[in-house]
DNA sequence: GGTTGCCCCGAAAACGTTATCGTGTTGAAA
DNA sequence: TTTCAACACGATAACGTTTTCGGGGCAACC
C-alpha cells in the first residue's frame, strides 16, 4: 500500500526544499527548467495530488456546497440535486448533502455542522417543521457569518438571501383555469396544510382562479392533507360526497391517489373525472392514465440555484442586493384530463 | 457581520495563550477552574466552534464519506443515499455525493477528486460504462492508498473490498418461479444488456427457473433493452408477436412500460397478462394496476454499506478479510399478477 | 535554606499547502 | 577590482487545531 505522497516527501527525496517543489509544480518562473522538469517527472511518477484539506485551510475556501433538503427520496428534490451537481461539477465544486427529514432540529444541527468550515455556502429548501415554527435563526446566523445561502422552492421571506422559486400561485391559477376553460365548474382541490409555503400558494392560485371566473368557492370541495397516511381516506370521502367534475391536486402523490380512489369507486378517469397534478415526476409520467401536470423543472432550479451561489462565492466584494429567480413552469397535458 | 471566531482571537482577547484556550475548552485538568470557566464563558458568548478543516488536517480524518452513484434521479439510488445518510449522521459523518452519470470518465474524475483528502472512504455503485469496460484501476488505486471502499448493487468481483448486494439471481428465480406456480408457461423476460451486472444476474435467474421447471427457453420471449428510448417499441413488438401469459421485467420502468404497452394494445393486465417487476419504488406502488415486484430495500442496503465502511474506518489495525453482505429481498404481491 | 513536587500555563511542533521575502552565487558592466 | 542585477533556491509565515514538552512559581518537606 503506497500512501499519498506529499510535497515534503518529494522534497526530501529530491533533496530540495518544499518551496522549490511547490513552485516547480506550479510552473513558477523562479525555478530553473532543469529542476522543474525533474520535480514534475517525480511528482507524476508518484502521482502527486495536492491535498484538498490543506488547500482549503490555506485558501479559506472549501470548494464545496452544502445542500440541505427535507428528503432525498422525492423525485423533485433528486432532480434539484442533480441540477446543482451539474453546475457544481462544471465549476470545480463538490456537493455535500444533508437531509433534514422534515425536522427543524436536524436542519439546525446539519447546518451548524457544515457551517464550521465544511462548506462555502448553502443551497436549501426548508423543512415542514421549520416552516411551521417560522424560526430561521440558524439561517440568519450562517448568513451573518458571511456564508451565502440560496433558498429554493420552500422558502421564506423572513430572511434576506438569494432565492429560486416557481410562481406557485400563478402556475396553480393556470392549471385551474385550464380546467375551467375545458368547461368544468365543480372543481375540487386536494392540498396540504397551510404552513407548507408552496401548498398555501397553490391553494391561493386555485381560489383566485375560481373567483376570477365567477365560480363559487365551496369548502367541501377542498381537502387539506396533513399526513400521507389518511390521504386516501379523505379523498375518498370528498369524492363520495361531492362528485366533482375535476380535481386539482398540489402534488403528484395526491393526484395519483385521486386516480386510484376514483378508479376504485368506479369513477372513470378522465371520462368522468379530470385530474391535474403538480410536479412532473415519474408518477405523472408512468401512471395510468398518465397525469396532466404542472411541470416544475427541478434540474433547472438546481442549476440556477448553484449558479447564483457560485457567482456570489466568487464575487470579490459582496453585494447586498439579493435576487429571487422565478423558474417558468408549464402545463404538460396528458391523459388524465378531458374536455366536457 | 461577525466572522467565525478562532482560538487565536479568543486567546488574544483574554490575554492567554492559544494552548490554554484549547485546553480549557477540552476540559483539560491542566487548567485551573478559574481560567477554564472564563474561557468557556467567552467561547460560548462568541459561539466558538472548532474549524472542521483544521481538525481534518490535524487528525488526517475528514469524517466524510464519498458516495459515487450513476444517477440520483432514480428512486433506488435515492433510498440508498438516504440509508447511508442515516447511519452517517448517527456516527458523526457527512456524505458528499458525486454522480457519474453512467460515464466511466466522470466516475474516475470524481473519485480522484475526492480521494485527495476530501473523504475517508467511498461507497459506490458502478456506472454502466465502467461495467462495460471492466476497468477498475481507479478503485484499486484508492484502495491501495488505504481508503476503504464499499461497493453496492452494481459491483464487480475484480476488486477486493466490502460489498453489499442482493441475491439478484435468486430473487429473479423466485419471481419467475412464482409466475410458474401460478400456472403460466409462456413467460417473457424484459431485461437490460448483459454487461449490466445486476441485469445479467436477473436474466440468469429467469433462465434457471425456466430450466428447473422444464419450461423451454425461447429467445423470442426475451427482450434486451439497450437504452430506454426504444424500450416501448421493442416491448410492443414482442407482445405482438409472442403474446406471453406473463412477463418478468428486471426493473420498474420496464414493468410499467409493459403495462402501458399492453393496455394500449388492448391486452388487459392482469387478466390477460401478469407482470412482475424488480425494485419496489414509487412506480410499482402507484401504477395502475400496482405492480407485483421484488422488493429491494435500498435503505437497508445503504445503512449496511455505511456501517461496513465506518466500521472499517474506525478499526485500529486493518483487516484484509473483506465481507460481502447479502440483503434479503422478498416478493411484494400487488395487482399486476393473477393466477390462471 | 535547599530540594522536591505540584499546579498552571506557554512555546512549539505537526498536519500540507502557498506566497512572500531573503540570500547566496554568478556573470557582466563600470 | 568593485558593484550590481539576475537567477535559483530556501526559510518562514500563515491557515486553525491539538498535544507534547518544558518551565516558572509556590508550598511542603528534610
Amino acid at each position: 500500500m503506497k500512501r499519498k505522497v506529499t510535497l515534503k516527501q518529494i522534497a526530501k527525496e529530491l533533496d530540495v526544499s518544499i518551496s522549490t517543489v511547490s513552485k516547480s509544480l506550479r510552473n513558477s518562473p523562479e525555478i530553473s527548467e532543469d529542476t522543474r522538469q525533474k520535480v514534475q517527472a517525480f511528482a507524476k511518477l508518484y502521482n502527486y495530488r495536492p491535498n484538498n484539506i490543506a488547500l482549503s485551510l490555506k485558501n479559506k475556501k472549501t470548494k464545496t456546497i452544502g445542500i440541505i433538503i427535507p428528503e432525498i427520496v422525492h423525485h423533485f428534490f433528486a432532480t434539484v440535486i442533480s441540477g446543482i451537481e451539474q453546475v457544481a461539477n462544471e465549476c470545480g465544486y463538490n456537493v455535500i448533502v444533508c437531509l433534514s427529514d422534515e425536522s427543524f432540529d436536524k436542519e439546525v444541527i446539519n447546518m451548524e455542522m457544515l457551517a464550521t468550515g465544511s462548506t462555502d455556502g448553502f443551497i436549501m429548501s426548508l423543512s415542514k417543521e421549520t416552516q411551521q415554527k417560522k424560526d430561521f435563526h440558524h439561517i440568519q446566523e450562517v448568513i451573518n457569518q458571511g456564508m451565502p445561502v440560496v433558498l429554493f422552492d420552500r422558502i421564506t421571506n423572513d430572511v434576506l438571501c438569494d432565492k429560486v422559486i416557481i410562481d406557485d400561485r400563478r402556475a396553480a391559477y393556470e392549471a385551474v383555469e385550464f380546467l375551467i376553460k375545458k368547461g368544468f365548474k365543480k372543481i375540487a382541490l386536494v392540498t396540504t396544510v397551510d404552513y407548507v409555503s408552496v401548498g398555501k400558494l397553490r391553494t391561493d392560485g386555485y381560489t383566485n382562479a375560481l373567483h376570477d371566473h365567477d365560480l363559487p368557492l365551496n369548502d367541501d370541495l377542498v381537502v387539506k392533507i396533513e399526513d400521507i397516511e389518511n390521504c386516501a381516506l379523505k379523498i375518498e370521502a370528498m369524492l363520495q360526497q361531492q362528485r366533482p367534475e375535476a380535481i386539482f391536486a398540489v402534488n403528484e402523490l395526491f393526484a395519483v391517489t385521486c386516480i386510484k380512489q376514483a378508479t376504485k369507486m368506479g369513477i372513470k378517469v378522465p371520462e368522468e373525472l379530470s385530474i391535474i397534478g403538480f410536479t412532473d415526476g415519474i408518477i405523472s409520467q408512468y401512471s395510468s392514465p398518465s397525469i396532466t401536470t404542472v411541470s416544475q423543472n427541478g434540474i433547472k432550479m438546481g442549476r440556477k440555484a448553484a449558479k447564483m451561489l457560485i457567482e456570489r462565492l466568487e464575487m470579490e466584494e459582496e453585494d447586498e442586493r439579493y435576487r429571487t429567480e422565478v423558474i417558468e413552469t408549464h402545463l404538460v397535458e396528458r391523459e388524465s384530463t378531458l374536455s366536457l
